[in-house]
DNA sequence: TTTTTCAATAAATAATATTGATATTTGCAT
DNA sequence: ATGCAAATATCAATATTATTTATTGAAAAA
């Protein structure tokens, strides 16, 4: 068995196509073919079953491509040891962010970070929390920013900051005469969310459940971007509430609607999340560093009160 | 990188030397000498420090050889993954046993493990506590038997039986009135007790303590063997304690010195450990089948004070 | 049926591990 | 110092193994 033979099972059992896998492996088809059967012989089972299509794993094979998983990122580690150890910072890094984060966040630190690091390739891609989760898990990311606690024991958190939300009251709206909103002044038939998935829908939806008000099934405008939901507001179709972060870069008109609430604060918890098995540790740290240096000065909140990421 | 070459770091790194590594991998020093110089060069780092004699690992070795033996413990439990999956129980197994526990549980079991398990080649070893924790760690023991508990979160523990400690009292002895002993008549002072790191001197040391006697450091005469303590005890110098198994297979006439404890009775925990890594999961599974089938007739005490097997 | 897709197979080749023979180094004793 | 012994490195030859190109075969799609 070689560490080759567990990288092609891995291809395969991805792809679900021995023909793809290989292309991806850079190596001919029949290199797949033979080392997976060489792998096949040697175990003295079938990894794959070839009478599907498209080829399945056998219920021996999604035993081996677990353990197999576990080799080949042991194996990768190798070289994490050795980097580390020569206090060299830099290859492949690939970053999963949350779509409500990533617009304000990333503009701040990417050129830092590219500057400190220039030999870090940094491939960034704008996910939802349950994707970055079983993406950090099997490995395809090796870190990613997101809303927590995740309460995941697979999953390890790093503090970046907690970004409290504000109200964003359009004229003529019963809240607009308050100096300040509480959480229980809110209520969900009036609110603009963003469509189902972000978790950043969840924490409103926390919020209010917090203040013992039943969501309800009523029509509500759903959209994907913050945006959207602006304008919407603009048009009197109700408040909506924005991240902090998102609030700075509003024209001065929009930033008149503004409404934050009575302290404590509700927040959102945004943290750098990493698998427990700390692959890439030293970039992670480099990564955490950068943005923890970058949002000291944007944001500095501690009377806060945070609100759970996760549907409840 | 391949398995191979990690194997073969880990051969030179347990043994110190090239050649005699080479031989326990069954290739010629050449391979070795070239494999691990590919290694090194790949890595672009030493692993090895050559101008010692014997060679040592370098700084960046040792971390090297722990990643090295993560990655072949995983790979070898490819096999076994396999194995499970069939109902096959088959392989090397090495098993540690301390001496105390040695002579009087392998004969109970051996016969019948091997007759249910004839492709298990089991090789058993008698060790002392601190070597089987540090052997179990590093994967060069599958198991072992010892008393417990041992507290330490790498290795798990399977509660085999407990033994109580009877008093071996000798005649014109102080206690030989006595129906039923007590810890509090325990006195360090008269106790024959095996030599230091037996982890059955330290059990008896913990009884003695719970009694709140001082241990002293008068002239005191320590074995390895219970038979070397019996015949000094038979001499009149002193009693002693043993484990219960111990006193099954006593002459007659010894067995009259026999006094056991009052309930709770002072006792000992025996358990099979193994690494929390659970590589060949399935044959301690099977071993401690056979280990409780065999026991069940022998022992069977509830009413017992367990005493830590730790120097306290 | 014909075409397309995809994995298996065969034979040739390239890459790599291993070996036996030998050189070099180092420590140690004379 | 000199020679010896022990151990690792090096070299060239060989065996083994992975990979490739070309082709076949089987199953699904047109």
């Amino acid at each position: 068995m070689t560490i080759t033979q567990l990288q092609y099972v891995l291809a395969v059992a991805e792809h679900q196509n021995f023909t793809k896998a290989a292309k991806k492996s850079f190596v001919t088809q029949p290199t797949m073919s033979m080392q997976i059967q060489k792998l096949e012989e040697e175990l003295d089972i079938l990894i794959f079953d070839r009478s599907k299509k498209p080829i399945t794993l056998t219920e021996i094979g999604e035993k081996i491509i677990i353990q197999a998983r576990k080799i080949v990122n042991e194996a990768n580690r190798m070289q994490d040891i050795v980097d580390q150890e020569k206090g060299y910072i830099g290859g492949e890094f690939s970053l999963g962010i949350i779509p409500t984060v990533m617009p304000t966040l990333l503009p701040m630190f990417l050129k830092h970070f590219n500057k400190r690091y220039p030999k870090v390739q940094l491939r960034i891609e704008e996910l939802n929390t349950q994707e970055i989760i079983s993406l950090l898990k099997d490995g395809y990311l090796d870190a990613a920013i997101a809303a927590t606690p995740l309460n995941d024991e697979n999953i390890k958190e790093l503090l970046l900051y907690y970004e409290p939300f504000v109200g964003y009251i359009p004229e003529n709206h019963r809240l607009r005469t308050k100096a300040k909103i509480t959480p229980e002044d809110l209520n969900l038939q009036d609110i603009l969310l963003l469509e189902d998935g972000h978790c950043f829908r969840d924490n409103i939806m926390n919020i209010c459940k917090a203040s013992r008000r039943e969501p309800s099934d009523s029509f509500q405008l759903h959209s994907g971007s913050f945006e959207t939901l602006l304008k919407l507001s603009d048009e009197g179709m109700g408040m909506t509430l924005l991240p902090y972060l998102h609030t700075l870069d509003l024209s001065k008109e929009r930033k008149k609607n503004l409404k934050s609430f009575e302290s404590p604060q509700p927040a959102r918890e945004i943290s750098l999340l990493y698998n427990k098995s700390e692959l890439k540790i030293q970039i992670i740290k480099a990564l955490n560093e950068v943005l923890l240096s970058v949002i000291r000065g944007a944001i500095n909140f501690y009377d806060v009160k945070i609100i759970s990421p996760i549907k409840e």
